[in-house]
DNA sequence: GCAAGGAGTTCAAACGTTTGAATAGGGCAT
DNA sequence: ATGCCCTATTCAAACGTTTGAACTCCTTGC
């Protein structure tokens, strides 16, 4: 009945409520080492009265007293991009057994909530970070600011290892690999090529990989039919991008019989492109994509992709802030690591081998 | 330099460091109402101070003051599941006038996980929680728990107003008759049904409305051409059971030109099913979804179902539960209230009017 | 000469915990 | 009796803020 005028009942309340001191109250309800030479009536009457009386203890006023939050932010660049998801489930099971909670946030592809969620990390006082990083992360000076804080800091998308930051990549150059190398083993020679966005980090190796694979398959990549993707406005629509990419293949002229497409959002893109002109895949073209998202996985025909072990990077994100946290109450410093993921390459039906008749595209 | 033992700035660094008191750095740093009588020289020295020493206050020492958290928790049962996604985006856009911020949640459809989350957020002291509800959430008492800590709630997917928690859900009834009223209208008679699993709120009244509209439509609904899902372990797999149920259906051998699938990912699963057996969709055989989520707008066809205002609900969930704070600060309450969203039917490529020559299923 | 008021700053208490040190009352061996 | 340990409990300070009240100078008006 004591309710404080804060609407919750505190240690205070108890302790009232049942005729013992503050300290008994906490030591009983922390569990504090010294509970244990509490008499187990007095133990046992506190907390039946804090669940009777509904007594939450503040995380506020504890992680105040404690020193410690426990809690590490997770910053996700944005989560309606369904790239980001299978990283952030990596990184919530990798935190599940230690008694960290993550502290889940969504840039939105937003600048300036980027920016002033990487404050509130400071505020918070997060005790680790991990950050899913695309083009809208342009070396923010707030992450320096971080690192100064001694706050261990992982990564995900990006090399800040010259910054002194744990950084996890996928290796795009191998990847970009891949996908050439499975179209050329089906065949095809004829293959049109979707680079992605300029802004973003990946595209540069992606294209360097399939550039050295189609040499090393001897065959030359028609410049004709090599689109670059714009700079993505809204987040997940590589989809939109992909569509007019195939539109301007099409519209071009220039036959061919596979497209690479930057990644699986541009790949169904590209899809929905040719079923406009009736062109069918995989029959008539292949189409391959990158990451395995969700929605290509979903699709009839199935994306053949090349496959980032999204959820394996998040989980050793976790590991890696979880022992760098140790290591540093231990008075140390662990080592700034490098991580280049192996892609994998998913072979689903959305390619094929090169129909026999060698069909030509139906353009204008 | 004068550092203290918990690695971060303080106020009395700042005090220390530049002559003033710990009250002075604080008004200005805080921007008090006082501040506007601290000497403009003062407020330069310490705000400069502030800067070069790298200053953030702490957001717990500052909650435990000032007894409000400035946080509104959002529970969502499974963010891998790209419904929440557009909830989430619709909740971050309204809360972002406010200074309010999200603190996201995703119980990863566990229950555990679930109960844990609520817990916290008492401890936290959120001052207001959204949450996204599916069958994980079988009437836990944690929520009235939250309910007598005076927080207000609102919950989008259950109808929790016996229990005086505002609640949204969309109208399943009105859904799932324009559901089938539109495959009806292009002529469509053998219709199969897919219904969504037991334990699921939404599934009966989406199968009851269904029904109406056959009656309706003067269509007679063949039992042997409904299936039920299953319960479903892995959130987001209802694609997995269309793909089953599509399986069945076929086998069954019962003609049928349309299917009616529970959500968008069992319709996917129902298209990817037919395509096994060289059914083309909508050629051969209509399917319409649920819901409309990405992996149902980027597939091709596209997929044809009954839209869920989700950004929409998102954005009024925020607007509710910021008025509630509101009101509740003036020390009333606001109503419970009740909210039914109106579903839009969008028409893609997924359906289509039924072939002339009545074209069979290919089946066993 | 003095009250009144304002500008600029500081005091000190409070928010709800935790925890090292202290206390009180044993019992038990010397 | 004294000293000592043991058990059960409490004191009081601290974590980093915020804020109502107080304090010290000044100026200004009467």
């Amino acid at each position: 009945m004591a309710q404080q005028k804060s609407g919750h009942v505190t240690l205070l309340d108890i302790a009232h409520a049942c005729g013992y001191s503050v300290s008994t109250v906490s030591i009983v309800l922390s569990e504090a080492p010294l509970s244990k030479n509490v008499a187990s009536t007095t133990r046992e009457r506190i907390r039946k009265m804090a669940l009777q009386l509904g007594y939450h203890p503040d995380a506020y006023a504890r992680s105040l007293r404690r020193r410690h939050s426990q809690t590490i932010a997770v910053l996700a660049y944005d989560l309606s991009d369904p790239f980001c998801i299978p990283l952030v489930q990596g990184i919530q099971s990798g935190l599940q057994p230690s008694n960290y909670i993550p502290f889940l946030m969504d840039a939105q592809t937003r600048r300036k909530l980027f920016d002033s969620y990487l404050m509130m990390i400071l505020e918070r006082r997060a005790e680790a970070v991990i950050v899913i990083a695309s083009w809208i992360f342009e070396e923010t000076n707030l992450l320096a600011d971080i690192e100064k804080n001694k706050v261990p800091i992982v990564i995900i998308g990006r090399d800040l290892t010259p910054m002194n930051i744990s950084s996890m990549l996928i290796d795009n150059q191998i990847g970009g690999g891949m996908a050439l190398t499975h179209l050329a083993k089906l065949g095809h020679t004829k293959i049109a090529i979707i680079r992605g966005p300029e802004e973003l980090v990946d595209s540069e190796p992606r294209w360097n990989g399939v550039q050295h694979a189609a040499a090393e398959a001897g065959i030359v990549l028609d410049q004709r039919l090599v689109v670059q993707l714009p700079r993505l406005t809204d987040s997940a629509f590589g989809f939109e991008g992909g569509l007019r990419a195939a539109r301007q293949l099409l519209e071009a002229g220039r036959p061919f019989t596979a497209v690479l497409a930057f990644d699986d959002m541009t790949a169904l893109g590209v899809i929905r492109g040719l079923a406009e002109a009736g062109v069918r895949v995989p029959e008539d073209c292949s189409v391959i994509g990158f990451d395995d998202v969700l929605p290509a996985r979903v699709a009839t025909p199935g994306i053949t992709t090349v496959q980032q072990p999204l959820q394996e990077m998040g989980l050793l994100a976790s590991k890696w802030v979880l022992e760098e946290i140790g290591v540093r109450q231990a008075g140390n410093n662990g080592p700034i690591r490098l991580y280049h993921a192996l892609p994998k390459l998913v072979a689903r039906a959305s390619t094929g081998r090169i129909a026999r008749g060698g069909k030509k595209k139906s353009s204008a």
